[in-house]
DNA sequence: AATGAATGAGGGTTCATTCAT
DNA sequence: AATGAATGAACCCTCATTCAT
């Protein structure tokens, strides 16, 4: 089910322990890009990943690098979510809710600045992780419009910001690095179960009989690119 | 209308001219903030505001306490506006639509990081910008509620949390922070087009009847502080 | 008995409260220099002096310039204090205690910085108060001298260069700016009993019979200045 | 006789070349403190020991940190003079002279504004620094009062006070801190001279048999501590 | 391959000094 | 004459990135 392996093979042969440490150096980043925001200094991701920072940038030439691989594991495992949703919800309206639900729980939100981030939107591995999501979530939308409960004139474009948006961490929350303590305990567990209100209520929109006129045009991941 | 003559009352005199540049020092910021996001250099704002770094300092001792004033600023622009849409508009859920993408246009989504990043949430005065945005927009809520179009179990909080994400500026778009061109242009449009049709949806979302029950429970204002 | 009014005979002529403000500008500037150190902000001795910092300016063009007059200022009433203890006490070693235990009271420790960072050393004014606060230590000493109870071998500048710095302010000590509590209190006055105690014993090794011999050679205050 | 080794074992291991980049960095700032005070810039203190500014922060995290170690060596250096001269010198009170004026020429005169600045007093390692010297100086000045020849009414602080306020450097002699030159030349010669003679006749003020009474009380290095 | 150490460029903030009222 | 305001240079410290072991 997990696609991750085309995007791998391309890479030289990698040691055993070499690979490891590549993960977890992307699921530190990850991490830590979720908790305190985009801007987290990279020793603090090698140190959460237990390798110095100089294995680091053996991996990872430089910060929009990491980033860019993070994006990739980021898109990759929604993909997942959406194939998975799509196969074993039986209604097609429940099976986009559950999908956005969840892509909310992978932090879907954290790439949002990564992706603005990367200076390499356009990148082969990119486009084609893009691509592979965009297709994902189009079927999944597909069939909800099939099925007559998805209003016609959005597409996955629209999806994507409006769900990564709503669930983007609000920067000073997370533990701030100086605060050892503390408290941010209920209010990210509030702030996550804000995220889930406000998400359904983004559904309950996209539902039939639309109640609106939408301004613009609906926009697919494509578009999303900077010389559009 | 504006409700911004009080605060400024209690400060001690200001020179005309040094009251232009605290002016000009503060809606420097908002731009920059709203353009490139709460970490632009304060020498920026500066710059663009057409001072020394250090006349910067004289007004605002630290990051924070400039956040803090846009804060005040925005916070009451957007009250402003809610005040204006209750009056100006007929039908109660239109005068809500107008108001949400009205404080779009107020660039609402750059509070959220200044918000976040105050250490002086508690503060007096920002309690108090608080408490008339929350009474402004409530008394929307209100009429649009008893007129029977908008859903029962959503509250300021809710509104106010959704709205401010659905517009936070993509990070990296605009001018990224080392290009000085600022010439943000079409993507920029893009992107306000794409705001645009995020908060119609969610605004169709949250017109009766309901169409889902919601997770968590419904948020005031006050609700959004670390302690609660 | 005081000699001030010589060197301000040169100035023109200044108005009332004009004067006030000189004088309590030097009086601030000579506490603040006592209690936190040499490097104060000009602002806060301004502050301190209850004026605008332009109007320091105005009297001293720099930081030197008031260093230059607090300077003065010292060594006027500490040539007084020599003066007054050889006019009021009979036996001679004992005006010469009395003189060195009453110039610790009037901060001649201050004075070492402040002699040392002028840039002026040679000015006419400050070798005239040098000159006459060298005249009067060495009528106390020459007086203790003849009285068979002072070595012979030390002059005006071993002894003021010693007490001078048996009597500069420990840095850190006093009331830090920071910390505007607090509890320097007790310490300081230890403080000030612990420098009585050294000024004693120093003033012991003063008297004869001499009981060791001294390398170098006895200094005047001339001998003090950079060129020597 | 050194006792050196102890504190440097508990550090985890250093590359060579890094430690002896720390050590060139603590040589370097105190050689800085002793000529221009405590208040050099770091950037001249790791300019001086060739290495880039950062390079001084990764060992240092802060000023006072490094404040902190060259305390903590030059209390160790002193240490060490007083166990040599009571090793060496076969009366006692020769040993005292002796020790004095050695301490002299480690520069103990610095001491005093970093002992004053660290934030650190009451840290383990400063006071177990601070014991060991005052153990050591201790056995010097007992050994002298059980000669019969040095007065019964001084302790340990009286001695190191007075030691350390009459070897300080006086300030902008040398260079100056904006003059880069560091030709103190003649003028920091005569000063030593100077500051031998003090010492000589301070040392001759604690024989026996005592000429005065002495206010205050006697005071130990623990009594030097804010909160006695 | 992996690591600790080194580095320079940059941002935040303070302060001596000058300017405009 | 007196003042509040403005300014730029300097300093402390951080961090992305490179180097040497």
């Amino acid at each position: 089910m997990t696609a991750t392996s085309p995007a791998k093979v391309s890479q030289p042969r990698l040691r055993a322990d070499a690979l490891r440490n590549r993960e977890r150096i992307v699921a530190a980043a990850r991490e830590m890009f979720v908790e305190h925001g985009a801007e987290v200094p990279l020793d603090e991701i090698a140190r959460r990943a237990g390798v110095g920072n100089a294995t680091l940038y053996r991996h990872f030439a430089d910060r929009s690098e990491l980033v860019h691989h993070v994006a990739l594991s980021v898109m990759d495992r929604i993909a997942d979510r959406a194939d998975e949703a799509r196969a074993q919800e039986s209604d097609a309206f429940q099976a986009l809710r559950r999908f956005v639900h969840q892509a909310a729980d992978e932090r879907i939100g954290a790439l949002c600045p990564l992706i603005s981030h990367s200076p390499d939107r356009g990148h082969p591995d990119l486009m084609a992780a893009r691509d592979r999501l965009n297709a994902s979530i189009e079927a999944v939308m597909s069939d909800a419009r099939a099925s007559g409960q998805l209003r016609t004139d959005i597409a996955v474009g629209d999806l994507m910001v409006a769900v990564t948006q709503l669930t983007r961490p609000l920067p000073g929350l997370g533990s701030s690095p100086r605060a050892h303590d503390s408290g941010c305990g209920s209010v990210c567990m509030d702030f996550d179960r804000f995220v889930h209100r406000h998400l359904q209520l983004f559904l309950d929109g996209l539902a039939t009989p639309a109640r609106s006129e939408l301004p613009g045009t609906a926009a697919t991941l494509e578009d999303l690119r900077p010389t559009t």
